[in-house]
DNA sequence: CAGAGTATTGCACTCGGTGCAAGCGTTGGC
DNA sequence: GCCAACGCTTGCACCGAGTGCAATACTCTG
């Protein structure tokens, strides 16, 4: 995470370490009350921060929970464009998604955050208005890899290829949350995709 | 629409008056001045009700946009489950989703509508959440179509290619908005499938 | 050290949505 | 035809998320 070589000035530390308090009272409350049932006062308030504040660094509640799946998507993106030119679109983008379950994800911690969203309706509607965000960002690349000239007509196929891949993403986690973690969620990424394409 | 054959009482006539008045009023509003815009006092106000009235009808102001997803997708799965054995799922959820193209829907009005999810993003969310509902829904048709004993455990495998199919019907919807209506919704729609299962 | 820039905060406000209770009309039983 | 039960409408008070603004306090640059 931290790519920033020298000192990051103290403005940008103090920042860092705010933020990330926020988030470590906001997710310890969530689990403890659920998501709804806690206030954005109650998170402020037990973070030793003006509500005001609080969405001086998160846009919405929901942001403290999904994190920057802005920047996320751009990983993904790049991690995407750096495969193979052979690589069919399913191809690069199964591997391009798996980058996302890296060294930095600690399983209980996802684990918890899966739950939130079986019981936080809002939280499931932003995630998923980020993976149209995403669908965008990958087009271009994936439309690449379909042979798809880019200035011809609305074409829904990139798109389409993309929803269905995230799509799957978010079953396989899903299920991967409903088998306690102990499935492997690649595998379930699989047969998700092989159920799709059979 | 109108299955009920003799007198539906006054009082569910009324109601169903009311509801369609607020609807059209809705729409209107949102047509002239944006879906954000437009204010649920403004509806009521406009509509000749109280505010509290509006949320006896509408659980939410989005919920006017998109009518009675729930609903539909009872219909959708009736249509499923008639479907000849024979189809495979992604024959028979072609099939099912076409029955949403019915003779009741208006071209103009779902344009407009289509045109609203595209800078309503609220609108988009609750859409996406009435999709996972369907997603459930479906499912045990479509597990009984791969033939997946339903007892198992948590099996991505249906809700995958659920989630597939539905994405490619929102995709070819933006898509048919995209063109001003001109191409065919159907023929974009399969586009989007064959690029997936290619 | 002075001034430019930024962070924090309180305040007031908007908007969506809900619970409650009172009032009124409809409906059905007698 | 009357009365009671029910349902609908409405106003009111309330909550929680989110935003704009302006004052204050802090950090950084020259």
């Amino acid at each position: 995470m931290d790519s920033t070589p020298a000192t990051p000035s103290l403005r940008e530390r103090t920042r860092r370490a705010v933020h990330a308090e926020i988030t470590d009272t906001a997710l310890r409350l969530f689990a403890e009350q659920g998501f709804e049932a806690t206030t954005v006062d109650q998170i402020a308030a037990a973070a030793g921060i003006s509500r005001r504040s609080f969405f001086h660094y998160f846009g919405s509640k929901e942001d403290v929970v999904l994190g920057d799946l802005e920047a996320l998507g751009l990983r993904v993106r790049d991690a995407l464009e750096a495969r193979p030119a052979a690589e069919t679109a399913w191809e690069a983008l199964r591997a391009a998604l798996k980058t996302l379950q890296g060294p930095d994800t600690d399983a209980v911690t996802e684990l918890q955050i899966a739950g939130m969203y079986a019981d936080a309706p809002s939280l499931r509607a932003k995630h998923l208005e980020k993976h149209l965000r995403w669908q965008e960002l990958f087009a271009p690349e994936i439309e690449r890899r379909l042979g798809i000239v880019p200035g011809a007509t609305a074409d829904p196929r990139a798109r389409a290829v993309i929803a269905a891949a995230l799509a799957c993403l978010d079953i396989a986690v899903e299920a991967w949350r409903e088998s306690g973690g102990t499935a492997d969620p690649v595998d379930l990424f699989d047969a998700a995709v092989a159920a799709v394409r059979a």
